[in-house]
DNA sequence: TAGATTGTTAATCGATTAACAATC
DNA sequence: TAGATTGTTAATCGATTAACAATC
């Protein structure tokens, strides 16, 4: 709906309402087309990528295009090429500093993880209350007395933040573990924190829409 | 399906096939009816309940048709009632012994957490490769090598594992924090471990219909 | 009784799937 | 060219909402 000169792909903001589904399962397409790249995999189609997911084809395509348009007839998605489109789109073709709030156990473990670096995201300062902490650096990020979170998050351009402080009226701070490996016969609920973010990425990007 | 004397509220399994969305709404109406306990309200509606949670009426209504009538036309539902109800359709009716593989920093935080025991779940064991600690109690909690694995949970009756051993390929091992607060204008995704474990719990209790 | 609220059936809405012309 | 695969429109399926008789 404000297309130009160039073509038809406007990876952008999604010109319509997009269902929180399909935002979701763009994280999927995400993370199957970074292992087939990593399985020396050139290009894929709606069918495999469907396949390896538990997804219609049909799905595949039509999710996709909410966004433009990324595959090739007769040939299917070159997956560097889907890959970025889809990184744009989530808004992780760039780097998210990011922030935690509490260094208790929560905290600090989160810390330690640099993983979901890989998806775009990077901790760039911690916050807490305990004068112990303040000054010290933590698994290389600095922590800072938790007054001046308003100043280092606008010197830093942060946008997204972690709260990992044990509060909240039920007393409950969650963490949700999940593997990607699916054990035998095992009922398994999981979550993962890089997607959470390239949600929470998406949602930030095309805040217009979802208020 | 299979009622016979004692009236029509078959509070078990949902003989059909319950949509994995109303089961996570059941979560949603858990917290909501026991915060709504904790300031002394006795009964509620579906209506009421539904405004709290940014439901209509009638969903709440027809989410709980699934597993059998447990209002009171004209007054509503009794909160206690419910919560017992809905504590028995997601299998929280009794206490989880839940079993912490791998104590990184993640692991030792989820030791940590005693919130969600309010829920049903408690770690009863936790398992590691590292001498130092095996043998070792932290937080009170035991902890084994993980070849003894198959035998305590056999032995203590372990059903729901959390698995916070960093790995998989993406070298992802994934937490996602959540607050109940609302911050205002920043976009929040989040997960509650109790929610999450709750739908553990029940798929584990239906596990026949969801294979 | 009148007012409130349930459980449930029918109507609506939205999301998934099937089908296919267009393209490489 | 023949085979493969896209993007998209139409058909199907499922989930949400509206409406209302039954009940307290």
């Amino acid at each position: 709906m404000s297309e130009s000169s160039h073509k038809k792909s406007s990876t952008s903001a999604a010109d319509g309402q997009v269902p929180k589904a399909v935002v979701s399962r763009l994280s999927l397409y995400l993370r199957e087309l970074q292992r087939l790249m990593h399985d020396g995999q050139e290009t894929t189609s709606s069918t495999h990528l469907g396949r390896l997911l538990g997804f219609t084809d049909a799905q595949v395509r039509k999710d996709l295009a909410y966004f433009g348009q990324f595959g090739h007839p007769g040939i299917g998605y070159r997956c560097h090429e889907l890959v970025t489109a889809i990184r744009r789109i989530l808004g992780t073709d760039r780097f998210w500093p990011v922030a935690v709030i509490g260094l208790g156990n929560l905290g600090r473990a989160l810390l330690g993880y640099r993983g979901f670096g890989h998806q775009g995201f990077r901790i760039v300062a911690a916050f807490d209350v305990d004068p112990a902490k303040i000054g010290q650096e933590l698994d290389g990020i600095p922590v800072y007395a938790l007054e001046h979170l308003p100043e280092v998050v606008r010197r830093q351009g942060i946008k997204l933040g972690l709260i990992a402080v044990p509060a909240g009226i039920e007393g409950i701070l969650n963490f949700a573990p999940a593997t990607i490996a699916v054990p035998d016969g095992i009922k398994m609920v999981g979550v993962d924190l890089a997607i959470e973010l390239e949600q929470l990425s998406f949602a930030v990007v095309n805040r217009s829409s979802n208020a």
